[in-house]
DNA sequence: CGACGGCTTGAGGTAAGTCAATCCACGTGG
DNA sequence: CCACGTGGATTGACTTACCTCAAGCCGTCG
């Protein structure tokens, strides 16, 4: 089992086995199941951990006065949750999953100590956070720029790179537990309109959707609809392709 | 004249003289003048400062293959453009201004240390980088989930808040020379939206919007149109208002 | 087998966009 | 000091992408 965290950060820099050691230390040191659709962190949470995601899927979301839900991001195997603990007083969004999830729990002063050190790690955890950021503003420009079609196209094709980049897209395919309604909330569409609009695309050939399982059929096509372009998210290890990846195998060296 | 950015980040810390002298020392090494309309800092460069605006507007924002431009957010006195240089190689944006500004330019190695040292600065600085974050979040909500009328009184009501930070809003009013076409850039309208719901605004007496000036006539108003709720400002240190800041006198303490 | 959650489809409605003309403030040069 | 040009604000008429509502379908799970 790889340590997909490391693999994510890996991305920005190479570690040394003794990193390495330390990071297997830390994700192991304490992990928690959730349920599908639980919240691991709430808006208003004050905790003196951080969150790691091993596997499954979770989101970061607030439900707005109305009742209306808006998915901010998804986060998959290898994001961290809440790096910043020590610095912010309490949560502003929560963390929920979407289906069953594996989370590890980190000391919050452990990471505090990391992230305040001159050493390599703690650049690559604040790599992590600012590419974050970098992921963020590529949705603003998805919501204020882009069309339905065109939303849903860089939202799929970005998950792609980033389950390639953990290792867990195998053939431009990889698992997809979310509901027409997750994706409604994320894009902030209609789940109505989302349906029309994968329909097409599965009729075009794009995509193919089925038992939970995303494939896309046709890589270079979605990418040109999305407008997609991965400076955002600065993975300036690898050079072998201009999304930064392997696309051949998935994998990354 | 005050040092907005200290003035800035005294929301979340209080600094001591020593450090205070620092960081007006910082402010003052170099400034550059720019002139309304010109980018400060492109998609695609390397620096090796930081740059902090002084005075003026400014805004990132990114422009799309078929034209369009996207504003992902306004920056004001106090903000930091780039706090991240010394991470990540590259901008994955650009930043421009909107009026005449003044930059402080600083040199990437000296945030670089007070960043990766365990000192209350430290935190200070990753606070605003941490709260930028927020500010996206909030503003992926906007498009999503809110209407014309609300994303544009929250933009409005948030600008208001930023600009009572740094005491640049006296009596609930500011500059404000965006267009309305910078405008509808950020909040991903149509400038002739953006009037018409401007426009209704005024007539409700909510706004007055006169050379160039901001009068946010009835805040509490604004702020409920807006679903506006501050926490995702983390402004932690000043409790006497449910939005963290002294109506009356726009000041904090 | 029935219930339930998620997907699909259709018909009609609306917020916001498009296009295009006009107006207005201002700055500039003759 | 006025004519002109230019960028922004405004207004109106028309279009459209996406929403709403509502029904039917399908797989799964107790």
């Amino acid at each position: 089992m790889h340590n997909r965290w490391a693999m994510k950060m890996e991305q920005y820099t190479r570690f040394s086995d003794e990193d390495r050691r330390l990071l297997d230390n830390l994700v192991s040191l304490k992990q928690v199941q959730f349920g599908a659709r639980e919240d691991v962190l709430r808006e208003g949470d004050r905790t003196d951990h951080c969150h790691l995601i091993v596997a499954g899927l979770a989101c970061r979301y607030k439900i707005l006065p109305n009742g209306d839900r808006q998915i901010m991001a998804f986060l998959v195997p290898g994001d961290l949750c809440d790096a910043e603990v020590f610095i912010l007083a309490e949560m502003d969004h929560t963390i929920g999953t979407l289906t069953p999830t594996t989370v590890a729990m980190i000391p919050g002063a452990v990471i505090e100590d990391l992230l305040t050190k001159p050493v390599g790690l703690a650049k690559a955890l604040w790599w992590g956070t600012l590419t974050d950021l970098g992921v963020l503003r590529e949705r603003i420009i998805d919501h204020g720029r882009r069309d339905a079609r065109e939303r849903i196209a860089h939202l799929l094709y970005e998950l792609l790179i980033r389950y390639r980049m953990v290792g867990l897209a195998r053939d431009d395919s990889f698992d997809f537990p979310m509901t027409q309604i997750d994706l409604a909330d994320a894009t902030g569409l209609t789940p109505v309109h989302v349906n029309r609009v994968l329909q097409q695309m599965r009729e075009e050939q794009l995509i193919l959707l089925r038992n939970k399982t995303l494939k896309v059929v046709a890589p270079e096509r979605l990418k040109d609809i999305a407008g997609f372009s991965a400076n955002y998210l600065h993975l300036n290890r690898a050079h072998d392709t201009d999304d930064g990846l392997n696309r051949r195998t998935g994998d990354l060296v």
